[in-house]
DNA sequence: TTGTATGCGTTATCAT
DNA sequence: ATGATAACGCATACAA
């Protein structure tokens, strides 16, 4: 008995496979007793129906997908959560896909999540230009979609955002009120656009205090990077008085080779950083930075994707940008 | 043209739909040619075949769950990220879900894998008794399925663990020969296995040494957990001269708590954790503490999985133990 | 209120 | 080498 059908149920009780269907689906007249008989006997059996084939039927799983570029830091862990929050109560079913920053991986993921008829997808994009042409493509089908973290403008979707721009703009405005002037801007992947947004708001701070533009340096994403960005800069000798990290990492890599070369945060270098994670507030010192509400970002995500799914056809995008706090910690302030 | 199907390819190149298939399942006979015609025409129409039909007849995917209990601390996603590796290069698609910690949602999530007909399944677990009966009915199904890390001794599938008595035993082991002879366990869920082989590796070290047996305190996984405890221990008075945490997030729970009374790590409370994350190389000072192979656990239990699937009903369940190691670090290293 | 028949998109069996 | 047709498990239009 490999996996019971709706007909073993008919053949059992003696009535139709159709009867047996409607008792499932409460919307068609059926006699209460046989309805309950059949619910009773089904569910006696172990039956259990075939989703599959209800889909091959109706173009509808109830399941939702989330694609996203890493799992190594916790921010997207952190938006799953909360995205699985409102789906799951709302009775559908999350699928995750990670494509490790690969968008080859990410094209593959997006597309086995469709084949298997998702009702909709959330997704954080790799890299903002390579699989374009195929997302145009899924949006002109009306699959219904939302992109958060990193998007690229033109797609029309639904997004949800952080102000990259204001907080890169108040987080460097912070250090140079603490009075360091003179600040180096750790970052990563060029072609993203919240690594363009948080220049342009490091940028901004600067000029709003007509000092001249600081440094800024691309190294990548991860602790690593951060260690060998910040090495570089101590053999060359090119240490500013504060660093702005575009995230935890790159300021946890940056302030661990700094303190083991000797120097001391904030007294010697300052730092601060962009948060996706919680490790900001667990190093010592602990580390200044902008903390950006991951559940929200996720449950907003999914919100915005269900009212996309109930609506149907007549959906106009919509873009929702979050607000986040500048959390202040020892790695910033002043003690002079 | 919502989505096209082999039909439409059909009538488009006048043959019969059996044909089109056969060109997209090499095994049958077929005319070259008309092959390549089919093959080229699909591609330029953008038909791509439709799995859920192709399950619905053969009971087969290519998609394989993973299924974890949270997403919080980084090691379940490091373990995807292995598994992931193997499985993609051997064509199969990867669906992701976690549980939030509940017993009842990893059920719906086997449950709708199960229903989505993967091939195969890894799972941790969320608790070790509340779905045994579900997945012993799983088992004699002969769903493929490797557990790992969480698991249940007496169920007849494949797993990957590490050895929890072992390490702790050394790593408890280290905080005896660095003079630290009174120390304190402190760990999570009772009921797991992992937490119960932990305390026995700490006991086994006390009794080793002939020393009178440390005390255990339960109270949870998390940073905030380790916060609380060792708040309450300051409170009571009763802190130990060591701490041996059962993972990362308690053991930098406890530190924080200490360093913000006052306290020196290690001068006067030594602190030693089991490393389920990257964090404990990061923090002032930085943590001694048990590293489990993340990678290799993920890439094992992919490799048996592909195993019992490709072996089908001769497969007999095996158990892999994975080596660690102990990274000793500054936290418990005596400096007197 | 219930049963019969058809189709969803494939693959597989049997003809031709 | 190719075509016609039956299945896979379910929902639904139509009949009864």
């Amino acid at each position: 008995m490999e996996h019971l059908t709706i007909k073993d149920i008919a053949q059992k009780l003696n009535v139709s496979v159709s009867t047996v269907s409607r008792a499932f689906n409460d919307k068609y007249d059926i006699k209460k007793e046989t309805r309950d008989l059949i619910l009773k006997t089904a569910q006696d059996m172990g039956y259990r129906p075939n989703p599959i084939a209800k889909k091959l039927l109706q173009k509808r799983s109830f399941n939702i997908g989330i694609v996203v570029p890493e799992f190594v830091n916790s921010f997207f862990p952190e938006v799953i959560i909360g995205a699985q929050d409102i789906l799951l109560e709302k009775g559908y079913q999350v699928l995750i896909m990670q494509s490790n920053n690969s968008w080859k991986t990410e094209l593959k993921n997006v597309e086995t999540l469709v084949d298997n008829m998702v009702d909709g997808l959330i997704i954080s994009l790799t890299s903002e230009s390579e699989n374009l042409d195929y997302y145009k493509k899924l949006i002109s089908t009306k699959m219904p979609m939302v992109f958060f973290n990193r998007i690229v403008d033109e797609l029309p979707v639904s997004k949800v955002l952080f102000d990259d721009y204001k907080w890169a703009l108040f987080a460097t405005e912070h250090l140079i009120v603490q009075e360091y002037k003179d600040i180096l801007h750790l970052t990563g992947n060029k072609s993203l656009s919240l690594t363009k947004n948080r220049i342009k708001g490091f940028e901004a701070a600067h000029k709003k205090y007509r000092l001249p533009m600081g440094s800024i340096v691309h190294c990548g994403f991860t602790i690593e990077d951060g260690e060998k960005a910040t090495l570089e800069l101590i053999k060359q000798d090119k240490l500013p008085r504060a660093i702005f990290a575009a995230n935890d990492a790159l300021a946890i890599g940056a302030m661990q080779t700094l303190k083991k070369h000797g120097f001391k945060i904030p007294e010697d270098i300052a730092i601060a950083g962009f948060t996706e994670s919680r490790l900001a507030e667990h190093t010592s010192p602990s580390i200044t930075s902008v903390k950006q509400p991951t559940n929200d970002i996720g449950q907003t995500a999914a919100k915005l994707l269900l009212e996309q799914i109930e609506n149907d056809g007549l959906f106009v995008p919509q873009t929702i940008v979050l607000n986040g706090r500048l959390n202040i910690r020892e790695s910033s302030i002043n003690v002079n």
